[in-house]
Order: C-alpha cells, then structure tokens, then sequence
DNA sequence: TTAAGCATTAAGGTGTGATTAAGTGGCGCA
DNA sequence: TGCGCCACTTAATCACACCTTAATGCTTAA
C-alpha cells in the first residue's frame, strides 16, 4: 500500500489514499478520481462490493482491483463487478505503474499512444497489449490485425478489408490466413475465460464488440 | 447526473440540466431540444408522468427514459408514455453515448451511417439494430432484408422486389423464404411488446409503418 | 363457407468458419 | 555454411449457424 503510494507520486501522480469505509461512496463521488484502485481484503465490505455500489451510482472512471487471488471465478468476479482491470498480488511496480499511464493518458484525439477497447489496452509503442493486468506480446500480423479491429471499434469489417488493411492484398485469395490469425489473437486476448471482445460476423467479417 | 453532462459535453454536445419541475414542460417547448433524457425518478410526479404530457403538448423530438427497473412492466411503461428509448442504470457512458451519437446524427442524406425508423435504429457499420436500448444482432439475411425496409419506409415492398434486392434472384420461385425472414425480423424487432412495425400488405408484399 | 394468402413450426442440408497440424522460409547464431 | 528457431502460411478435417424447405395451422375476403 505505501510502496504503491510512493511509486505513483514518484511517478508525478497525485494520491488519495482512503482507509476507512465509511461514506466512502460519497467522498469518491466528490473527488471525482481520474483513476480508482481498490485493494482486496477492504473493509468489511469486499473490495468488489464496493466497486459495484459505485458503478450503481454512476461511476464512469476507471476502476483497478488488486486481487489476492488469481482463479477464474475471482477475475470473473471482479468484472461482473465492474471493474476495468485486476491485478494480482504480490503488487509489482513496473507492469502496474505501466498499466497505469495507460488508463491515465488522456483518451482524446491527437497522438494517441495507446488503443483502449473496454478493458483491453494495445500500446502503440511497445507494441505490447494488456488485459487484466497481464501484458500479451504480439507478433507482426498479430498485431497489425488487433490494430485494425481497435482502430474500429464495433465496426464490422470484412475479410476483403481486413486483407487490404493488415496484408495488403487487393485480391481475395482462396487462403484462411484470416480465421488463423482471428484464431491466435482469440488465444491471447481472450485465453483466461475473459469476455469474449472479438466477434465473428458470419458471411461479412470480424468485429470488436463487448457484447 | 454530473458524470453523464460531462460526458456529453465531452462528447461536443450542448447541454441543458433542468431539476425542478416547475412549468418544465413550456420551458422544453421553448428550447426545443434536438433529444432530451429523462432520468427516473423526476421531481414528484414520474418521469413518465412528464413524459406524457410533452408527447400530448405535441412534442417531436426523441425522447429517451433512464430507469431504475428492468421489468417488462417498466419497459413497456416507457412506450405508453411516448418514449423512443430507454435504458437501465447502471448508467455506463459508451453505451449510452453512442445510442445518443445515433439519435443525434443528421438524418437528411449524403453519409448516413444508419437508419432509423420511428424507435428502431440499424447502425450499418456495426450491422447492430437497437430499439428501446436493447442491441439487435442481425444474420446477414435479416440484416438485408431489414435494411432494404428501412430505406423505403413506409412503402409497400412487393416479394418481386424484395427477392430481388435481398435474394438477387429475378425469377419467382415458389418459395416461402420471405414470410419465414419477416417472421425472424417480428420476432426480433417486435418481440417484446413493442409496436408493430412490420405490417403485412394483403396480396403485395409488407410495409414498414407506424400504425 | 371456402379458397387463397399468410403465419408458424420444425427439421435437414449446406456452406462458412473453427480448429489442428504440417509445411515454408527467413534470420540469428555457432 | 549449416543448424534450428520462430513467424507465417497452407491445407485438411471438423462443427455448427444459418438458410431453406416443407408441412400444418390460422386469417381474411369473396
């Protein structure tokens, strides 16, 4: 908790740390935080009881858990909570203070350095993408495809486009490179029972939706 | 309430917050809004209560319901009232944002990047219908065929023409195709008490209509 | 009342996409 | 130069979603 503290203003951030449970709801509320971690065991309420009552009332910020454990049901858990992300303990500062700058840069046009699509995070820099507090290195392809369903989001795009885009064909080939790629960013993005982000359309393409 | 104005405003739209109830309705008359959103629960008498009455003042313009329910008693409410749409809290911005992107969007020709038809919306790019806040997924053959209604509202489409422009064939066969992918839409698109939309011309063909 | 037109239902076949594994070629490294 | 690894592509088989057909039930208009 306090190595976390230090990190994060070292890091130029700026930090509230909230103890106690009490009107908690509220005083968040008033802060209007531009990023909320919450670390489990908290209070007496669980953490993820928590982060639901905000998300009730409304919150749209940013919400981290920090986890002490790691099974399925937990990162479930934390999403059906509302929850944009976990981390697990032990709390290392450098992926986590990564992820951070991510969440915390502004989301607006202009040089973006990042995609985001709902809990799914691609650094354009680093080339590296993140879900759930685990970072996922990418291939060439790989990332080029996550790329392009990123920069259109919700937004079907069919194979033809997907092949200009990404392979730089203007013919369509009888090849199924497509569905194996679709296949092995399927593994890595959504390899750990996540929600299911990358969609087929059948008969038009492929499409990133959260629903 | 403060979390949704900043995110439209954010979002490039003007926004107007009204919390007293007093001589609302002239005062929404005056401005006339291009969509106004009503959050439940609305001063003393119901937002729907409200809603109402605009819609008998002779209001046109969307009018979309926040609600605290999910029951179909509240959703069918909200259409007897006169709302296009509504949604269910927890209110989460990018949903709720683009469904106001859609209703917002300039309707007059040149781009258009859906249709829309009296509550019912199609997003062409998402190949995504909404009506009354629920998300539609459509198979490519439901789509074409709901999208060749939509471009000719209120039109009556003989099965000639929909076999052409949804099946390609010009030769009529003597199949049932039609009536089971008209069937498929109504389930749908009218499947939960909604207003019919979809009315079946005796002898031609069908019609997308309000009444 | 009756026939024609449409609605409804369910079952089968087809094609599209998923999956898997094997093949190819480039690049670094010994 | 040759070996081996890794990224990428091809190919072959499997699975199932979608589309179609067909058979039956209901409505409407003469």
């Amino acid at each position: 908790m306090q190595a976390m503290r230090s990190d994060l203003e070292q890091s130029g951030y700026d930090v509230i740390c909230i103890n106690s449970n009490t009107e908690f709801v509220n005083k968040v509320a008033d802060i209007k935080p531009d990023l909320l971690i919450i670390e489990e065991p908290w209070g007496k309420d669980s953490g993820l009881e928590t982060c639901k009552q905000l998300r009730l009332s409304g919150a749209v910020f940013p919400l981290v858990v920090i986890m002490n454990g790691d099974t399925v049901d937990d990162r479930v858990a934390c999403l059906q909570a509302g929850a944009d992300d976990y981390f697990v303990k032990p709390y290392r500062s450098e992926t986590f203070l990564r992820l951070v700058r991510l969440y915390l840069q502004p989301t607006q046009a202009g040089q973006t350095e990042s995609l985001k699509f709902d809990n799914l995070i691609l650094d354009l820099s680093s080339r590296i993408a993140y879900r759930g507090g685990q970072a996922i290195s990418l291939t060439m392809k790989e990332y080029d495809l996550l790329k392009y369903l990123m920069e259109h989001p919700r937004e079907v795009l069919t194979r033809e486009q997907i092949l200009e885009n990404v392979w730089g064909f203007d013919f369509l080939g009888e090849s199924n490179v497509i569905e194996v790629y679709i296949r092995y960013l399927r593994l890595k993005v959504e390899g750990n029972g996540e929600k299911k982000l990358i969609h087929t359309v059948r008969g038009v393409g492929y499409a990133l939706r959260d629903a």
